[in-house]
DNA sequence: CGCGAGTTTGAAGTACTTCAACTGGAGTGG
DNA sequence: CCACTCCAGTTGAAGTACTTCAAACTCGCG
């Protein structure tokens, strides 16, 4: 029987962007708003290490993830960045009650974005309460991503952090594909030093380590195959013999 | 001139939840449901230690702080525990698009909390856009305090951590009172330590070491005068000539 | 091939933790 | 009134998990 993962791990599913992605793409308009530029502004592509916007830019767009993977990150005066969230096909991006972005988008990958209006978003919302309810769980689901970080970082080691890890991208991707227990990893060790507030040597150590207790199988340094998902939560937890 | 703090302090003011509050109390009533339970259910009062609500519980409430602190914390199996924010007069706790609450909520002192019926309001909200983005800023408020922590506890030291967690402090209190470069820390080291992802000594001894630099002050524990505000930012910046 | 970017591995350094002892005030009871 | 405990905080010394610095390795590509 397959261990489930809890709240404890890091990104939760998105069941609210996932309802608003399979709405149909005039859904919104033939509600009320005919006229709505809303769904017009089509798709943009970016290719990896382009921005789709940076920390202190207007807000002027908010994104949902067609393809690819865009990284939200803070990047620190003397150069050392945090990355808050990893947004994968169907997450938004630019979300925000601000009129400025409060931190930068990359694409880490070949990506395609579905560009939103943010004044038309917010029009629509202001009398669509559907619409703004939405906009309410996507936020609730990128906080309780944000906060279940938060506890991986604040309290975890290296090996659990990085475990952590790993099962969320397992279990985010096992909703795409079949095959569950191999999970291709599109970032560099540094986004994911910089995700867990690690450095790139810790996380190579620990994945070295992880290989070695023969919990995962690793192809080419982006695929990683779990040969052990019951063990993999255990050390997630902290509760591994070692 | 007074250094300002920008979105790199761990929490931001919250405008949006401010906004609710200055709601006159029957607001939501007038405009559309006029037998709305809404803001009948009048407030409950806790002592320290109390809880607000756990982990797990079904999420049948969301309260607004009126009086006191609340902390809100994730517990692990082992005993690890982070706190994920605290909760000030004015913010909200328990809003969330699921159905148990994912963290637990407890008083650090005697605190007087509004209550809300967690159905009254999505029904409210489904009907009434207003009040769903409003629901859509406060948790919009809410990540960005929890990412603006996650930088903090993933890229900054601990004399930094410490540091950027008076200015919160006295970025949050400096609205209610005054004489703004006296701060006032209703909670225990071990909190700070829990939120700051330290343990009590290191925040014990980090205090000390922000005293013996003269960028501030502390009597009984508990009330912290920030002596030199500027070094001080300069210090949560991580430019600080030790 | 040989270059470069990314990754792995090793050795030394350090920031924080852990364990343990001490301090100081608040509350209790003799 | 002083001894007592209790709890929170501080301080010290030793330990360790992670970082830093440095070098070697891998692999794709002109």
């Amino acid at each position: 029987m397959l261990p489930t993962l809890t709240a404890d791990s890091i990104v939760t599913s998105r069941p609210a962007i996932q309802a608003l992605r399979t709405t149909p793409s005039n859904g919104f308009d033939q509600q009320r708003h005919a006229r709505s530029r809303l769904d017009r502004l089509g798709c943009r592509k970016f290719q990896t290490k382009e921005h789709v916007f940076c920390e202190g830019d207007e807000r002027t767009h908010v994104f949902q993830i067609e393809e690819g993977v865009v990284t939200i990150y803070r990047m620190l005066k003397d150069g050392r960045r945090q990355i808050i969230d990893f947004a994968f096909p169907g997450d938004f991006v630019g979300l925000g009650a601000t009129a400025e972005h409060l931190f930068s988008a990359e694409a880490t990958a070949a990506t395609t974005v579905r560009c939103y209006s943010a004044s038309d978003l917010e029009d629509t919302a202001r009398t669509d309460p559907a619409l703004a309810l939405q906009l309410y769980r996507a936020v609730s689901q990128e906080l309780c991503a944000a906060r279940a970080l938060l506890v991986a970082i604040g309290q975890r080691s290296a090996i659990e952090r990085v475990a952590t890890f790993l099962l969320m991208l397992h279990r985010r991707t096992a909703c795409d594909t079949k095959r569950s227990e191999v999970i291709h990893l599109p970032m560099r060790r540094a986004d994911i030093g910089d995700f867990l507030g690690l450095t790139i040597e810790t996380v190579s150590r620990t994945i070295t380590k992880l290989r070695s207790m023969k919990v995962i199988d690793v192809s080419h340094g982006t695929d990683v195959r779990i040969t052990n998902i019951a063990r993999l939560v255990e050390v997630s937890e902290g509760r591994a013999a070692e």
